[in-house]
DNA sequence: CGAAACATTGAACCGCATCAATCAAAGTGG
DNA sequence: CCACTTTGATTGATGCGGTTCAATGTTTCG
């Protein structure tokens, strides 16, 4: 079964059992937080863990819920009707997977965990009822899908430049979600065939392509991590 | 100036000096007819003429303004960092130019006219307000950028595919939108340095591909109109 | 009509996909 | 703990599709 199990909040006080958001302690980074904010009857919201390799959801089920990733990873993908798998985002912390089960009955894509990963899982009928309720929830909602059109449009971007900008894009892309100008250490979940899933690169492409900004001196591969180490030339290529 | 004159409404009566759309035959069809629907005090909705070349707004312009084309097509475009123009979506009857700015305070593409066009201006502040006042207009409007999200998605699933591909897939995807299973026109109002732009696609790949695709019997060239001869052929390409 | 913009066709080059082989890491079971 | 398997990453060789450069044809509009 795609769903995981509950997890008692750490710090259960007369708000906690409805909505964990109200105590995170991120809750101003995350849609969840933006939630239940300012509301006097706060939706439930459910924590849950999930195994690596499990779904969140699949394409054609209800779109009932709108799931934030709290630590872990997940990707969203399709498979098109030639059979390829085609994968349309990565989720990490804070960040929302099913944005689209706000605008539409049932999910369009489907949404798999990349590893052991905790989530958090909003009703979508709370979002689109406060939506309505709430002019700053509305704000704030359409600021994500707003964000969610420009990483599109970037990626749209992205695929007509050669293999060496697409994934250094990529890569500037997730240092900058980390609001750190200091910060240059990426954490890489997926892998070398998901992110060429995701670029349109064949994997070895993209393989190659990290080995050659290595032998540049503009980043070093650790695993499943990836330092960059000349964020400027980072920039100059993507 | 990027704002186009007033035209005083065909039909008056009582509310036409407000909104034209309470009047319009195409209301069903367009976010205007959706906007005034059942709303007790109807936003001051301004049709307008633009002339080929005209811009509607700019990148930065404050985004106040949500256009619908009424007849004659828009493109929407940005300059990207190395000059290049890439061009994000054209605008035939009844489209959306600026849908963003719900999402956003200023426009992030330019928007200009292919051809002398009729365009109806929505105020932004009246559409963000109306999403709030009423639940049908909400889903309407989650609807209508559910719908961008699958284009967007549906494009960056082409980019990926071989030319003959995308072209085929861009022109079902603007024969599916005359909602009329016997259509077999298209009209082409965009240059096809234009289209390539869209498609990410060289100039000349792009008149290959139409010349390729007539010489198989798939379509017939008619200046700025295509003819779909065998539609069949094009949906297993596409 | 003539000029300018746009469309088409041709030839050569180049980057990425593809096929194929090797390497490295992570489990798994005895 | 070590063979063995499995999975993912890397590197090499080859071919094709689309870009690029260049020339010619066609439409549009003053």
């Amino acid at each position: 079964m795609p769903l995981a199990n509950p997890i008692p909040s750490q710090h259960p006080d007369r708000h906690a059992a409805a909505s964990p958001c109200l105590d995170c302690a991120r809750r101003g980074h995350c849609l969840g937080g933006a939630l239940v904010a300012d509301s006097d009857n706060p939706p439930t919201v459910v924590r849950g863990v999930i195994a690596k390799g499990e779904h969140l959801f699949r394409v054609g089920d209800p779109a009932d819920t709108l799931y934030v990733v709290r630590s872990g990873a997940t990707k969203t993908y399709v498979v098109s009707s030639d059979g390829e798998e085609e994968v349309r985002g990565f989720q990490l912390a804070n960040d929302a997977a099913g944005l689209e089960s706000v605008c539409d009955g049932e999910y369009r894509t489907n949404a798999v965990a990349l590893n052991r990963s905790w989530i958090c899982k909003l009703p979508a009928s709370a979002v689109r009822e406060r939506v309505t309720a709430s002019a700053a929830f509305r704000d704030r909602m359409l600021s994500s899908l707003g964000r969610e059109f420009e990483r599109l449009h970037g990626m749209l971007h992205r695929d007509r430049c050669a293999a060496d900008r697409r994934v250094a894009g990529f890569l500037m892309q997730q240092l900058n979600k980390q609001n750190d100008d200091t910060a240059h250490d990426i954490e890489l979940p997926m892998s070398r065939a998901d992110l060429g899933r995701y670029l349109g690169l064949a994997t070895e492409t993209v393989s190659r392509v990290f080995t050659r900004l290595q032998n540049r001196g503009v980043l070093k591969n650790r695993g499943s991590q990836c330092r960059i180490v000349n964020r400027v030339a980072l920039e100059a290529l993507s």
